[in-house]
DNA sequence: TATTGTTATACTCTATAACTATA
DNA sequence: TATAGTTATAGAGTATAACAATA
């Protein structure tokens, strides 16, 4: 059973990750919170797409992404055209100014990391990417909606509103 | 400068990492959320100790600390004894009812990882928390009181309480 | 009827600041 | 005066549910 007790440290360390990401959003331009930098960095390397599709990347619901999206919207950093293919969908652009922001904030996480990460080889830093990568794989393969057995495996939905 | 492309994508990775976190915390058990987990992990892993050092060892504000313990206190998962050493202080320890929710939260976490990472060596799922743990510890350097330098790299002090 | 996206609501986590009590 | 901890308040992120428009 040593499995366990590395699969509880993994759990641990997931848990913790929170404060390096915290430092790291920290340093960000005003205006432009973690969210609205996730969304111009997905926008910026994948270029247009469609709500969904960036809801998809950002790993959060359509109505998280909405909220993300209106704020970069509301700046300048993004438009938002119809799609001529399905009215109901909004392509999303990322504009020249959402470009200059997102270059601003490659800047800073990069500055940030270069100090804090000093000592690491460019193969530690490559591996580490590496491997998380891979674990977000592992478990967004299970979201997909061919993933979903007929039985969950614990039957507890928890999907009741708080019965407080 | 392939570093700065390295670093960019480390902090995507970062940023999205939060979505497993949040895997994982939808199978904890119902009145014990994330923050709840992290103290009983971290009391049942290091001992007894302090808020202080608690503190620390979440990576959270003092006050937060407080929130989550409080929390955990209230249903008898953990007890506050006075420190006869500093009458300002509060020793927490694990109840058996806190231990046993703690073997809870780790079977059902335990549980998830197994699933999900069902196609990973020992070895492999070793590196990440090796690179992870390495992560932390090149972060929380910089918290500690003595690497504070005279003069912060950037001038932009960014404590300006929102002048809008 | 199903899907795309928006909005309202509620919950968790976090930090700052003000406060109490000890040191 | 400084430190340990609590509480109030505010801000960011997220999910669920109800809704509008379109497929």
């Amino acid at each position: 059973m040593a499995e366990h007790a590395q699969f509880d440290e993994l759990a641990r360390q997931l848990s913790a990750v929170g404060a390096v990401k915290r430092d790291l959003v920290r340093v960000l331009p005003p205006e432009c919170p973690g969210g609205s930098a996730a969304v111009l960095t997905l926008l910026g390397r994948h270029g247009d797409m469609r709500m969904s599709k960036l809801a998809e990347l950002l790993a959060v619901d359509l109505s998280v992404t909405s909220r993300h999206v209106a704020h970069v919207a509301a700046r300048g950093w993004i438009e938002r055209h119809p799609d001529p293919a399905d009215k109901r969908s909004r392509i999303l652009r990322l504009t020249t100014a959402g470009q200059e922001q997102l270059d601003e904030l490659s800047r800073r996480t990069s500055q940030v990391l270069a100090e804090r990460l000093g000592d690491w080889t460019d193969d530690e830093v490559a591996q580490l990417i590496r491997l998380m990568t891979r674990l977000r794989s592992s478990f967004g393969d299970c979201r997909s909606p061919s993933a979903r057995p007929s039985a969950p495996v614990v039957e507890e939905t928890t999907r009741t509103p708080a019965s407080t």
